[in-house]
DNA sequence: AGCAGACCGGAACGATCCGTTCCACTGGTA
DNA sequence: TACCAGTGGAACGGATCGTTCCGGTCTGCT
C-alpha cells in the first residue's frame, strides 16, 4: 500500500506499483483521445488485463472521476506557476500555453458529466475559477488586453484549442499552439477593432456541462 | 415522386412530401446535436414513425451522406454569395459568418468518415476548397490578412467556432459569433506581432477526416 | 362503392458493445 | 512449503441501435 520506498519493492509488488501508475497514464491517453472509450481500451493500451484495472478503482465512474480531478489539479498548478512571473502578460499566456500543451481541457471539460462530483472537486473547481480570474486581472491590468473580454472568454478559448484535433498527437500540440497564437493576438488590444458582438459570456454560463448526461 | 405541384397535391400525398422536408430538417437538428444520434432520434423528433424514414433511405448512411453532402452544397452557396461583395474583406467575413451560422462545419466535418463518400462529394469538396482558396487570397490582397496564415488555418478556424456549443442554440450562435470576432482579430495585420508558430497547417494535412473510421 | 396500393406507426429481432464479475493461475513472501 | 495479493481474460447480463416486418389507414382510381 505504501507508495514511498518504491525502489526497494522487488518483483511483484514492484510490478503492482508501477502499474499503478502505467494504468493511470493508458487512461489519460485513452480517454484524452476518446472520452467514451470502454474500459477494456484502457487496460490493452496499458498492457494489463481488466482485473488489474479493477483491483484499483472500484468502477469505470472512479476512474473517469480521479483522471478529471487530476486534469483539474494541474489546472491550478499550472496557474499557480503562472502567478509566480513578474510580467502579467507573460504570466497569462504561459498559463493559458500549458493548459493547452497539457490538454487538461479534455480532461476535465469533456470528461465532466460522466460522474457525479465530490465536493473537493467543487472546491478544486472554484479554486481554479479564482486563479484564472487573477491572472486575467493581472493581464488586463497590463493594458495589452482588449477591453471588452471577460474571464469567461478563456473557456471558449480554450475550448475551440481542445478542438483541434489530428492523427499525430505531436502535430495536434503545434497546432493548438499556431491555434493560440492565433486567439491571444484576437485578445490583444488592437488599434480600432470593432466591440465584439454579442452579450459576453456570463458567470454560471457552463456549469450544465458538470451536470449528469445522458 | 414529382416534387413540383405541392400545392395541388391533397391530403396523403401531401403529408408526405411534407415529410420529405420535416425528416430532413429532424436529421439536421438531431446530427448537427450528436453526431452518433440512433435513428430513432430523428423520426421522434420528426413526429413521425421509422417506417417514415426507412422508406426515403435505405440506411441510416444514406441519410448521413445525404445530410452531409446538403451541407457542403451550403458551405459552396456560402461561398459564391461573398465572391458577389465587392470589398475583400467584407466578402471574406462575411462568408465565414454564414458558415458558421448555418453550423455547416458540424454537418461536413463531423459526420465525414461515417459515410463512405459519393465521387460528387468529392468533386464539391474540391470545388469548395477551391472558392476558399479564392476568397482568403482576395482578403490576403486586401492586406488585413497578416502575412504568415494559410487557407487552411480556415479549417481550424471554423472547427473551433463548431466546439462552441451551450444547450441553448440560439445562445450558441452567438457565442460563435463571438469567437469568430476574436478569431478574425487575431488573423488582422496588426502593429508588431510575433509570427505564428509551428509549421502552417498544409493541404490535405485533413484529409483523414473523410477516411472512414471504426 | 369498392379495391389496390402507397404510406405509415411502432413492435420485434438480431447483432453488437460494454461494464462488471468470476475464476483459475502465478510467483513472491513469510 | 503454504499462502495469497495480484493478475489475465473469458463469460455474463444489460443496454443500444440499425433494420425488418406486419397490421392498419387513407387516397385516388375504376
Amino acid at each position: 500500500m505504501p507508495t514511498s520506498s518504491e525502489k526497494t519493492l522487488g518483483g511483484r509488488r514492484a510490478q503492482a506499483a508501477r502499474n499503478d501508475e502505467v494504468i493511470l497514464e493508458a487512461a489519460r491517453a485513452v480517454f484524452l483521445d476518446d472520452p467514451k472509450a470502454p474500459i477494456a481500451a484502457v487496460a490493452e493500451r496499458a498492457g494489463v488485463g481488466i482485473s488489474a484495472l479493477y483491483r484499483r478503482y472500484a468502477s469505470k465512474e472512479d476512474l473517469l472521476r480521479r483522471l478529471c480531478h487530476d486534469g483539474l489539479r494541474r489546472y491550478i498548478a499550472e496557474a499557480e506557476a503562472a502567478l509566480a512571473e513578474p510580467d502579467d502578460w507573460t504570466a497569462f499566456s504561459t498559463f493559458l500555453a500549458g493548459v493547452v500543451d497539457a490538454d487538461v481541457h479534455s480532461l476535465t471539460v469533456h470528461l465532466a458529466g460522466t460522474f457525479t462530483p465530490t465536493e473537493e472537486m467543487g472546491r478544486d473547481a472554484m479554486r481554479a475559477g479564482e486563479l484564472a480570474t487573477v491572472l486575467f486581472e493581472r493581464a488586463r491590468a497590463s493594458g495589452r488586453l482588449r477591453p471588452d473580454v471577460v474571464v469567461q472568454d478563456l473557456g471558449l478559448l480554450l475550448e475551440a484549442c481542445a478542438a483541434v484535433r489530428v492523427p499525430d498527437s505531436r502535430r495536434t500540440g503545434e497546432l493548438r499552439r499556431r491555434q493560440l497564437a492565433v486567439l491571444l493576438a484576437g485578445l490583444s488590444a488592437g488599434p480600432a477593432t470593432d466591440p465584439l458582438p454579442g452579450p459576453a459570456p456570463a458567470a454560471g454560463e457552463f456549469d450544465w456541462r458538470w451536470r449528469r448526461r445522458e
